[in-house]
DNA sequence: CTCCCTAAAATTGTATGCAAAAATTATGAA
DNA sequence: TTCATAATTTTTGCATACAATTTTAGGGAG
């Protein structure tokens, strides 16, 4: 076992050569999470095993492992006899989710509120004073970036692992939707005022008012979604957060 | 492909015979997850593949797939190279565990009371007055599976499947912990109050007093074992809901 | 007795083979 | 031309084999 020789290639080697720490169907998993959320893996679309090994150069066991792995986070389906599936939210799977993740990031602002420090906040208010920035500018895709990374850092001063997890996989599930769709519905002015009641709110340490500025502001951009949706045909998926 | 005949082994089949239209990974999941919540399988204790196999009758393969859906549900813990372990909450998780399903009963029962019908509050209302039957019998085991079916029936009337699946998942993780210690804790009494306002907010469909209700519910079921767990010195797990 | 090293055994991760099921293509009849 | 059926090909689920890694057991030294 060579054990600081250069590993070649990380996800897939000839033959039994030596190995990267990390378990091959976690790397699999990881690059099908990217496919589907780039897109390259279309909502719907079967997902046949021998094509992706060849693509990604590995056997077919580390993928099926991996195949589970993101059955469980729903982002495929398992057919049995038929394989795996991208799995492909209707609006009402899509409601449900911000339904849930706006009870999680509810429950996150309140517990963040509580243990939270100067300098967290200042972290949260160069996060926020960034993406502003890039409102001014009209640079929807930075400004996007920043949003999901305040929505993540508010998660992650709850400090409570479970519902970090679970929001991270169940935000998994929407990613796509915001990755395949930059572009405000009308709603950006709106959800920039909410981020500066969520800001004001942790500020103050208000963890009630916190909570309720974040479960509105996701209802309120399912609901935008929605409203898009109706208006001009389009999927379920254009959204302005 | 005999499509009548009985499957003599749905779990396991000798060499290559007729075979269920369930996979064997799925089986074996829920085989493993009942090896776990009743104890067979211990917390922190090693999996190993084999044995486990040669005591289920079927092959690694489908095994090593169910560990990844398991994984993804956090009742084991793969570590490469070593293979999987059983998680072993501590005290933390189990308060992050509750506190998250607490946020997810909060809006089940908002959600619940905005499409309830009236055959359904009856259902509830049956489910309950079978639990207090119970309870005035002091048969705690009955009261506890009648307490826990009415909790996900609360959940099923949501009508959001993604939060149902995710209550469901996080439920698992800690229902060893309720299953292994059907001990009161002092709080029978309080509990089943709890449990009559729950039906009275559910009754007269007031959302906002249920998801109260709720959430305060299994705070208070999280104090409860948290005091157990000190004044007793065992471990955080003795619940009465 | 304890600690360390080595060898053997056990276990894990992955690749491959095979049977069954599903999908696709070809053929014949109306 | 269309439709149904048969044949062929492809894909999937699972078992098994093999190499790598980890664990266990035994012996020797202090």
């Amino acid at each position: 076992m060579t054990e600081g020789g250069p590993d070649p290639s990380p996800a897939g080697y000839p033959g039994h050569g030596p190995r990267s720490r990390r378990p091959l169907h976690e790397e699999a998993a990881d690059r099908l999470r990217d496919m589907i959320v780039e897109g390259e893996l279309a909502p719907g679309e079967r997902i046949r095993e021998q094509a992706v090994c060849d693509q990604l150069g590995l056997s077919r066991t580390p993928l099926r492992e991996a195949m589970k792995v993101l059955a469980a986070e729903g982002l495929v389906i398992l057919q049995p006899n038929r394989g795996a599936m991208v799995s492909d939210p209707g609006p009402v799977d899509i409601a449900d989710t911000f339904k849930v993740i706006g009870a999680l990031e509810g429950l996150a602002g309140e517990l963040a509120c509580k243990r939270v420090k100067e300098n967290e906040i200042a972290e949260i208010r160069v996060l926020h004073y960034q993406m502003a920035l890039h409102h001014t500018r009209g640079e929807l895709r930075e400004y996007f970036r920043l949003n999901q990374r305040i929505h993540e850092t508010l998660v992650e001063l709850s400090g409570n692992n479970v519902l970090i997890e679970t929001h991270r996989q169940l935000g998994g599930r929407i990613r796509r939707q915001r990755f395949a769709a930059n572009r405000s519905g009308g709603r950006w002015e709106q959800a920039m005022q909410e981020h500066e009641q969520m800001l004001e709110a942790l500020a103050a340490r208000d963890g009630k008012r916190l909570a309720e500025v974040l479960r509105l502001h996701l209802d309120n951009k399912l609901t935008a979604a929605e409203r898009v949706d109706r208006d001009a045909g389009m999927p379920l998926g254009v959204l302005a957060d």
